[in-house]
DNA sequence: GTGAAAGCGCTAACAA
DNA sequence: TTGTTAGCGCTTTCAC
């Protein structure tokens, strides 16, 4: 609050004011074990007066910069913000301080700049980097690893109930009467089968209830392209098939939008089931009203800040955190007319 | 890319290996004077052997850190994702590191974790700071204020047309026949009078256009709780009053979209009618289609990043950025029974 | 063109 | 309990 001009103040001009060892100051600052309240009360009151902060950059060179680095690959992707806002709230409370890193393209760079010192320990998000690369990666700092099936040893991991959800979603469908049920996810280089990524593990699913309900030749397979309008010419394209789907399940409440849309642009808005996944609060409003799979999205945020504190505090062997899968229906899941 | 295991290499390795001086590494790294091509591509190969990453906390200490920083008062709203996504472009390509701070709580906190050596240059959206004290932030650091009227001399401002694009909307919903036009806006403390905060002035021209029009008495204002839900329960409220309002002006799109929620829970979906502000996405979809203002949110995003990067090239006198504001007309503006 | 050396602000041994 | 001291990894004069 205190304001300061010029140069800024160091642990040094802290000492000098309050008459003692700089190391003082740092073990006031750590609240760290030797100080007597005497002493105390006289640094604190120098670090009021002066208005004194730490350096992170001094701190993170020595140590800890306490701050905790959450990389996200689509910051405008509503299920982020869900992340973010759980991961926030673990957060706040602690010493630690969460920054927040957009990747821009391959999420090595974003990942390896945040290793660079900034943080203490990193939350990744992100289907697209090599697990042996993560391995090594959290061998040099504490990772925390959101949204990933494989079962890593130097890290811990976040997930959801993907074959829950999407079983829930399939049986939700079935029982309206669809057969014709399309799957409308996300481009191919984010589903490759055995990447272990959450919407991989959602289009296998989606494979293999459809081929276990003697289905399988009615399965059909779109992407959206990587821009999020492009959910729209998916489904426009998937309409125009000569045996167009009755239903069409898409791999997360954004490309639901898209899907809904593009039904609602041609009119036909209520005449195809619809169906998204995250449970965003988009899909609970009363226009657009979606079935979707609730995965407690801040939960998830919240337990992946959690257990990197917990590494920070020393724990070595790895977690796992696998959140519900609820199905919340709602009216965009309509009767098959066929 | 390389793997590098154990404790990180540091560029007295490098300097090592490459049988060079850790000064020279310094220079290769930094792309500075002096140095001959034979020892720059020695060092270059040796980084690239070691898969050396300078450490940020040592550089910022020496000077930068290579990171901009982004203060962000509700990640979840969408025309902040809309900034960050301008920001995160603008910043590509650059050396640059973008790095977002989510504020919990009072935003001197998060502004000033920032200012301790984790970023050279910061970017804020704070409604709630106070002016004096930022000019004196902008003392320590560059500094560009989102949405802000104030003329500062210490940092420079992006902000949106907040008048112009208000009176377009007052104009466009008088042509529609409306007169009882209520405002549902933000909580108090984002609205003060005089704040020069983008709600504050909306909500005085709102004020002033209806006064001019002769319809001071039929002003209306609500105003949301925190919680993003609770705009529906204003919505509720101003609905529920004696002489309820044929329109009702949102502050923005997130609350628009939950006084769309409202009315169209009440069964009464297009008989009020409703704006917002900052055309996010979700106006424009056909299930919401929401007559709002376009201010380029990417855009002014960019301009902020833009304008930081140009003060860390050295500039210092103050500039100022005004996004243009443009009427978008959609279904949700519907004409006035009355 | 190249390298030696000082020091950024802080923490962690260790001495006193 | 308190202070002294030696760096953390890097940049930056300033000699060579």
């Amino acid at each position: 609050m205190s304001i300061t001009k010029g140069r800024s103040v160091t642990i040094s001009d802290v000492a000098q004011t309050a008459g003692v060892s700089r190391a003082a100051v740092s073990k006031v600052i750590r609240n760290a074990y030797g100080v007597s309240p005497a002493m105390r009360e006289r640094v604190e009151a120098a670090i009021g007066e002066l208005g004194y902060r730490p350096s992170v950059a001094a701190r993170a060179l020595r140590g800890s910069s306490y701050r905790l680095g959450l990389e996200i690959p689509h910051v405008s992707a509503r299920f982020m913000t869900q992340i973010m806002e759980g991961a926030k709230q673990a957060v706040a409370g602690t010493p630690y301080q969460l920054v927040l890193a957009p990747a821009h393209g391959p999420e090595y760079d974003t990942l390896e700049s945040l290793a660079d010192g900034l943080v203490d320990g990193i939350i990744a998000i992100s289907p697209l980097v090599d697990p042996a690369w993560l391995e090594d990666l959290g061998r040099r700092i504490p990772v925390v690893m959101l949204g990933r099936h494989d079962h890593p040893t130097g890290y811990d991991t976040v997930v959801g109930d993907d074959i829950g959800g999407t079983r829930a979603i399939m049986t939700h469908l079935f029982d309206l009467g669809h057969r014709r049920i399309a799957h409308l996810t996300e481009p191919e280089a984010v589903t490759r089968p055995g990447s272990g990524t959450p919407h991989a593990v959602r289009l296998e699913t989606y494979r293999t209830v459809m081929t276990e309900a003697g289905l399988a030749d009615l399965i059909q397979i779109a992407r959206r392209e990587d821009v999020p309008d492009l959910a729209r010419a998916a489904t426009a394209d998937l309409l125009a098939r000569p045996e167009p789907p009755t239903a069409i399940v898409a791999g997360h409440d954004d490309i639901a939008m898209g899907v809904l849309a593009e039904i609602a642009a041609t009119g036909r808005h209520g005449e195809i089931a619809v169906t998204g996944y995250d449970n965003t609060d988009l899909a609970a409003h009363p226009l657009i009203d979606l079935t979707s799979v609730d995965q407690q999205g801040m939960e998830m945020g919240a337990q992946a800040a959690t257990m990197l504190l917990e590494r920070l505090q020393g724990r070595t062997e790895p977690r796992r955190y696998r959140a519900t899968a609820t199905l919340q229906v709602r009216g965009s899941s309509v009767r098959s007319a066929g």
